[in-house]
RNA sequence: GCCCAUAUAGCUCAGUCGGCAGAGCACUUCCUUGGUAAGGAAGAGGUCAACGGUUCGAAUCCGUUUAUGGGCUCCA
């Protein structure tokens, strides 16, 4: 007797052996329809596993994020049988699924070109559609060495060689396709009915530059064409919000092939928004204590040597420049200069905590090809800030900072936030106690704002631990921006200290944080955020004046005036051309409102106010409208 | 940096086999004065990314450079 268990809990007794597949069919035809995989005793296997004894059964369907795991490893099989027919010298490596969809890396000849990857997607099609049974075999792991070997597939073969021997081997088997595989998949190629080759991009070996050069083929998989059909849309509704083409459309920014890559042109509309967002940090950061700074882009390469940079930071910097045979560096970073101001004259204990902050542009060597758009460039501008203060007071000094950066993020529309605590790791400069020290007072902080938390083990850098915020966006990615992280080697490199109770040399803490991160990265962030329709606060113009004739010319004028003088950002439209016209062109600008005025709300000294969804309020007078806008733009 | 792709008017993009450089939008001027997402006409606008090569002739073919895009972590 043969008793399965199921994940209700119900029990169900068979009379002899059967497979994973008989006890989908003896629940019900539908899941027995639906599945694509068991899991026994928590182990995922093939339907046609054989159930020879009493076990946990639960069934895989493409409904659960292991199934769709499944259909996707699966098509990436898929991918390779056909490459394998289509290219038969081509080798094939590793194919795993990932985040939608799945990968194969192939060494060969030559590389695939887009008409390939349409050729290899139509023989996936014919194959998916034979229905082709996936067989799972067992192979001694020697031998599987050798079959790999004879068909030339030297990259398997030293997969496997580094399984240990005498272990047994699964392979897989579709048609007259082989793969090693631990699987587990789905029963025949006829359940992958959905999916489609987007890409090739290189990749290496085992992701090592060392290693030779593969060739990547990306696809997505989904259980049916609706579900990929969707991905595909929801891929077109990314590709519209990215700040990269909204930047362009908006007239927000610009990089120039003249200027070189990563290097950032803010035009006026973008630069207004830069300007929202300084002031705000601005305000928040004197509210909070900070002192502001201003220091040079450019110093004595000496420097660089003195904070470590040049020895652990060097691949990431320009090269020097000789300026009167000296070499002088770019800065990478802000905070040797800040210690410089810091040394400038003796410190008391009493002096703690000082918080200086300065947005400081710095400029980072970065491999041409990871630049891309706002996200990753060569000059940038952090928020950057050092707070310097005594051992007894790092506890408040980082909840402090905590707070700071919640309330800055939640500002900008964030709510959800993930946080990393990043942790001692083996090679590290400064004592036990103070690590110790400072991670508990990281982990305090956390706990007491209630935070959901990683603890990353062994992750901080070499000089202090540090926590990481990331926040999430609209559409739902995370992105990382702001940084709090001890530092125990540029105040000892630099020798700061300031004199203590007893007269005594200390030495302070240096708690370097960027709340925003780059103003760069975070405006495109921002921008993909609320896909380019910033909210009242940020938008670059808050109110278009539109007139219907140019008898209004007058009037218009009149209100833009009016509006500015009370602080907001309005521009008046004169042009002669129709309202619909003038509508359209500032709508698709995503300005949130445009104040209508005709010869009526001439009359009666009114505007028409339209808000960017189409939506009509009826006239209102100037005034009350601007009550409103200055309301809509503090309230977040 | 490496692999692949791409680069044509301000923007989005056509350009066949190597044979006179194109469209729509935007821009300028004129007409139009109109009520909530495109009124009409005319005009101007180009070293086809840069440099080199092949050719009688290159936007087109080849090479180099630059920039842009997709990748280069996700354990058979």
């Amino acid at each position: 007797m043969i008793a399965i268990t199921l994940p209700d809990g119900t029990v169900k007794d068979f009379a002899q052996p059967l497979s994973v597949a008989e006890v989908a069919a003896a629940i019900g035809p539908g899941l027995a329809r639906a599945a694509l995989a068991g899991i026994v005793n928590g182990q995922a296997v093939d339907l046609t596993y054989r159930l020879t004894e009493s076990a946990q059964v639960s069934l895989i369907t493409a409904a659960s994020e292991s199934g769709l795991k499944i259909i996707r490893h699966s098509t990436s099989h898929l991918l390779a049988q056909a490459v394998k027919e289509l290219f038969p010298s081509a080798q094939v490596t590793i194919g795993p699924a990932v985040d939608n969809g799945f990968y194969y890396d192939f060494a060969f000849e030559r590389p695939f070109t887009p008409e390939d990857l349409q050729a290899i997607e139509k023989r996936m099609q014919e194959l998916a559609q034979q229905a082709l049974p996936v067989r799972r075999e067992l192979m001694d792991r020697d031998a599987a060495i050798d079959f790999f070997r004879a068909q030339g597939e030297h990259f398997k073969a030293e997969i496997i060689s580094e399984i240990p021997a005498g272990e047994a081997i699964s392979l897989y088997r579709q048609g007259d396709f082989i793969d090693l595989c631990r699987g587990p998949h789905v029963p025949d190629t006829g359940y992958l009915k959905a999916f489609k080759l987007l890409s090739v991009a290189g990749a290496y070996w085992r992701g090592d530059a060392r290693n030779q050069q593969l060739q990547r083929v990306y696809g997505t998989a989904w259980p049916d064409k609706k579900a990929l059909d969707s991905y595909l849309t929801q891929m077109e509704e990314a590709e519209k919000r990215d700040h990269r083409r909204l930047g362009k459309e908006l007239d927000l920014f610009s990089l120039h092939e003249e200027a070189g890559g990563g290097l950032v042109f803010w035009h006026p509309m973008g630069a207004r928004v830069r300007q929202v967002i300084e002031n705000y940090w601005k305000k928040m950061h004197q509210e909070a204590g900070y002192e502001m700074l201003y220091t040079p882009h450019i110093a004595n390469l000496e420097l660089w040597r003195t904070s470590g940079h040049l020895d652990f930071y060097r691949e990431s910097m320009f090269g020097a420049m000789l300026v009167d045979e000296q070499p002088y560096q770019l800065r990478p970073m802000n905070c040797p200069f800040h210690i410089l101001i810091y040394n400038s004259h003796l410190h008391s204990h009493r002096d703690f905590p000082m918080r200086w902050a300065e947005l400081g542009t710095v400029y980072r060597y970065e491999m041409s090809g990871v630049l891309h758009g706002l996200f990753r460039v060569r000059g940038f501008t952090q928020d950057d800030a050092h707070v310097f203060c005594r051992e007894d007071q790092i506890e408040s000094e980082i909840l402090a900072i905590l707070d700071l950066t919640l309330a800055t993020l939640k500002r900008f529309g964030f709510q959800e936030f993930e946080v990393n605590l990043s942790t001692r790791p083996g090679k590290s400069v400064g004592s036990d106690a103070i690590w110790e020290k400072a991670t508990v007072a990281l982990r305090h902080a956390i706990m007491a704002r209630d935070l959901k938390f990683i603890e990353d083990v062994g992750g901080g850098a070499f000089y202090g631990p540090k926590i990481d915020v990331k926040i999430t966006d609209t559409i739902g990615r995370k992105w990382q921006c702001s940084t709090i992280q001890l530092d125990f080697n540029l105040p000892e490199r630099f020798d700061i200290y300031y004199i203590g109770e007893d007269g005594g040399r200390k030495r302070p803490i240096m708690i370097h944080r960027a709340l925003l991160g780059s103003l760069e990265r975070f405006f495109g962030i921002l921008i993909e955020h609320y896909a380019g329709y910033f909210p009242v606060w940020l938008a670059p113009v808050q109110a278009v004046v539109v007139t219907i004739t140019d008898e209004q010319n007058d009037w218009a004028t009149e209100v833009r005036d009016r509006l500015r003088q009370r602080g907001l950002r309005v521009e008046a439209d004169l042009r002669s051309q129709k309202v619909g016209y003038k509508i359209r062109e500032h709508t698709l600008k995503k300005v949130p409102w445009l104040l209508i005025v005709g010869d009526q709300e001439k009359r009666e000294g009114t505007v028409n106010p339209r808000d960017c969804a189409g939506k009509t309020y009826g006239a209102e007078s100037v005034e009350a409208f601007a009550d409103r806008l200055l309301e809509e733009a503090t309230k977040h």
